[in-house]
DNA sequence: TTTCAGTAGGCGAATGCATG
DNA sequence: CATGCATTCGCCTACTGAAA
């Protein structure tokens, strides 16, 4: 029996999403803080982005002499726009003796990255309510963007508030996802948007697109025998509207009623919604439960600490 | 074959910062 | 001043590839 599941993500505005203790909650305030401040070498955020262009020559030795981690490195910023140095170790740098090995090597090599101005860090805030300070967020120059993708149509801009505390959550749940694969021996393929994005025909056969964060499958096995679930994901950092949520679960359900699910899945992929408080998910439910247009069981709501329990089936 | 430069793995200590 | 935490720095050792 084929158990079907999917799943949208939704946080509130917080930052790193879904960090597990106190410090994930990193307000609005101190990101804009963080975009505001000079850097940790003394260059305002927008001046860190002013890099020298990456010569022909010098991107063809590049080319030839990155290793396969610089490379996986370089493609996983290029599809999240932003990682912290955590979640850059979290994908590549896991087969460490030791977590503190793993992030002075994570440290050193995008140290290493920078210099050769493949990507760039943004200004980050130290020290902060809790003590400390919050971790560095890289993304690509627009040479490691014209190294990794061939094309010259990239440019490192200063990124909004908003969207980089949307790319860094993104890159959160996809780091749960493939955590909780992991830890239940799943196999797990993801895409990030825009690849994750849909196109189908809604009623007056207008051409639409549904722009999910995430795209999951999974498939294992459990004790009804193999499962093969979609899932699509939607991180929503509780900054948009209850309404504006009801809003995109109608583009969901229209594109379930569509039918154009079929040639790519053979099933509808369910859809979270997933935040860091319960609360959030708790408003969510409601919402949907209210609103009778949207089908029932296509919509499922959950906090990130609970992830978990989605992708094994455990809850519904 | 030897030397050298670059990189990486590993360890310990120091720094920067706001809070309590 | 102690605390908490991400980050930086210095040092050592080992490996690899290029140059002498």
């Amino acid at each position: 029996m084929m158990r079907h599941t999917s799943l949208i993500l939704t946080a509130p505005l917080a930052y790193p999403f879904g960090y597990s203790d106190i410090r994930s909650i990193w307000p609005v305030s101190c990101l804009s803080a963080a975009l505001a401040v000079p850097n940790d070498r003394g260059h305002s955020a927008s001046e860190a982005h002013k890099v020298s262009r990456l010569g022909h020559r010098r991107a063809d030795h590049l080319r030839a002499t990155l290793s396969e981690r610089d490379w996986r490195i370089l493609q996983r910023l290029g599809e999240h726009g932003f990682l912290t140095t955590d979640q850059v170790q979290r994908f590549v740098f896991t087969d460490h003796a030791s977590p503190a090995t793993a992030t002075r090597s994570t440290r050193r090599t995008l140290s290493r990255l920078e210099r050769h101005q493949l990507i760039v860090r943004l200004a980050r805030q130290q020290g902060g309510p809790y003590g400390g300070s919050h971790p560095a967020s890289w993304q690509l120059s627009s040479g490691g963007a014209r190294l990794l993708r061939g094309t010259e149509k990239h440019r490192a801009t200063r990124p909004s508030v908003r969207w980089l505390a949307h790319c860094l959550a993104t890159a959160e749940t996809h780091l749960h996802v493939r955590e909780c694969a992991r830890s239940h021996r799943l196999s797990v393929d993801l895409t990030v948007e825009p690849d994750a994005w849909r196109h189908y025909l809604g009623h007056g056969g207008q051409r639409l697109t549904l722009k999910p964060d995430l795209l999951v499958r999974l498939r294992g096995e459990d004790t009804d025998g193999s499962f093969d679930d979609w899932w699509f994901i939607e991180v929503d950092l509780g900054t948009e509207s209850l309404p504006t949520v009801i809003n995109k679960c109608g583009q969901y359900a229209a594109y379930c009623a569509s039918g154009s699910w079929d040639d790519s899945f053979g099933v509808m992929p369910r859809v979270l919604w997933v935040t860091d408080k319960q609360r959030r998910v708790d408003q969510i439910r409601q919402s949907i439960a209210r609103k009778r247009s949207l089908a029932d069981g296509l919509f499922s709501t959950s906090t990130l600490a609970n992830l978990s329990d989605y992708l094994d089936g455990s809850a519904t």
